[in-house]
DNA sequence: CCGTATCCGGCTTGATACTG
DNA sequence: CAGTATCAAGCCGGATACGG
């Protein structure tokens, strides 16, 4: 492992500093992020919950396609990074509320930004698609 | 599939609307997205080629465990989606150069904001998963 | 130098059945 | 209602060898 590049350059960049010298997903916080949030069902899920709370069964049928254990752990997962909240009401049958902490909704703030561009350009995407695949 | 919650919310909410009833990875743009750049080194060379087009091998040791293999693979995928450019320079022996396209550009806009946001909150994410094992 | 082809192990996901 | 347990399938990613 080695080289580092900076982000702090002259002109227009605005960010801090990109180091390819501690690439494992423990040290490196973009990798570990976004290879959580990248998962087939977390971010749908955070889009969910940052509307308003909701009940496990309610996300379920929120998310049809989605399986019981699938949901099980990607809520948990999202719970562990302190992402969302889980807050056991002890009624009988019990039900289970999930909300977003405070943490959870800083991440949704940018996290909408590349949601938000992802719809605008779809279009965009796909076209590049259908022209890489077609001269090939 | 089925149910639709409202992004344009009357108060708060800046967004547009998260359709749930058109999950496959071919219609959600969100999805589709984050699965590519969600992969283990899409997001660690777009960062790299942000601050300046790059060749092959210049890749290859900026990011030393990445096989050539997935080198090869995630810059065919980025350059697929209109990320990235690919120009080869019939030099001897050939030399390939990468750079980022106006619509890679774009899209790292807001991708910079989550990969900022990760590193400034990343002692925050460890903190709530060191809480949760412990009480576990 | 810049790839492709092949094989293969492991993690992620899904289906199904079962509990408090 | 809200999970857990178990097992099997599939895709991702890595190692290695070869080609233009």
């Amino acid at each position: 492992m080695s080289a580092t590049i900076s982000r702090l350059k002259p002109a227009a960049s605005v960010s801090k500093s990109v180091d390819f010298s501690n690439l494992d997903f423990d040290n490196c916080p973009v990798r570990d992020l976004l290879n959580h949030i990248g998962g087939k069902w977390s971010t749908l899920l955070m889009q969910a919950l940052a509307e308003k709370p909701y009940r496990f069964g309610e996300l379920r049928r929120m998310v049809p396609d989605i399986s019981q254990r699938m949901l099980t752990q990607t809520l948990r997962d999202l719970q562990r990074d302190g992402y969302i909240h889980r807050e056991v009401f002890p009624t009988k049958p019990p039900s289970v509320e999930y909300s977003m902490t405070p943490l959870g909704q800083a991440l949704y703030r940018p996290l909408l930004e590349v949601i938000n561009w992802a719809l605008d350009n779809h279009d965009a995407v796909k076209e590049a698609r259908q022209r890489f695949d077609a001269e090939v």
